[in-house]
DNA sequence: TTTCATGTAACTTCAATAGTTATGATTCGG
DNA sequence: CCGAATCATAACTATTGAAGTTACATGAAA
């Protein structure tokens, strides 16, 4: 399949919604994201469903973030995405008579279910708020840099 | 894209050649791996390319390991077939200017590179030899299974 | 020289996200 | 109430790379 990009794309919508005081139509994200608006609102939808955004129709509509930063993780939004498959690697053939398959598939699993553990982590531990304060710091940054 | 299962299946088909004196076809190889013996051909070719195995054309010819079983780790395995990408989810942009999504590919980024690092440092702590045993003891036991 | 085997090109299939088009359903301003 | 703005959703097509298939060329051995 093709890379997986949702939880890029939320966390970037997300951010340029937290910049902001009202709401934002799918519109507007897809011109941040550089994307169709029925892309917007279709992965958007998933956060609605987790609760974490509110989408309103008709004037003066679109999106708000109704969850706190400082709570949301990466791995909430992950799992409101529907825990997508991490890996683009895997066994050929999850459940084989072989003797010789399941030692490997064993051997993979172990592999691969550590990584996965060590990633759900890290993702558990950041949060909206750990990356609205990164971008504050990139955007001061930037902005001493055309003062030089 | 689909799921890539190289890794295992070269790993499937190495520890059948293991059991085994003389080489292997790239037809016998395609029966236990219930596929094509072209896409054993394409993917061999890759170990062959690496060294771990040789082919051979016409009358008894076929693959043979010409490696150590001790020395190839899973590793060896991954790098022989291109290093192919381990992730399914990934950054929608790779060198975006927007400082947002700047901030977002770092956090991504950052985790993604953990997580990295541990699969292939465990890929390179598993030989060929060590799944060899490993089937070697699944073997022992469903012999004393039958026996009961 | 025939047979067995790999080598390889050129397809089709597959699976899941991304992208597009079209239409319907709400909400609100006037 | 009308009409514009906005989301909701269905039904496509495009994309991507592995997997699978077909066909034919090449080389080695009996």
């Amino acid at each position: 399949m093709k890379r997986d990009s949702r939880l890029s794309s939320v966390l970037h919508a997300l951010l340029h919604m937290a910049e902001r005081d009202g709401p934002m139509t799918s519109d507007d994200l897809a011109k941040c994201l550089a994307t169709n608006p029925v892309v917007v609102r279709r992965t958007m939808g998933f956060l609605r469903d987790a609760g974490i955004v509110t989408s309103d129709r008709g004037h003066a509509g679109g999106w708000r973030i109704t969850a706190d930063l400082s709570v949301v993780t990466l791995r909430h939004l992950h799992d409101a995405l529907g825990e997508p498959a991490l890996f683009a690697v895997g066994n050929r053939n999850e459940a084989p008579d072989c003797l010789v398959e399941q030692a490997v598939n064993a051997a993979l699993d172990q592999s691969f279910a550590e990584a996965e553990a060590l990633l759900l982590a890290r993702f558990g531990e950041i949060t909206l708020a750990d990356l609205a304060a990164d971008f504050a710091v990139r955007y001061a940054a930037r902005l001493k840099q055309k003062d030089l």
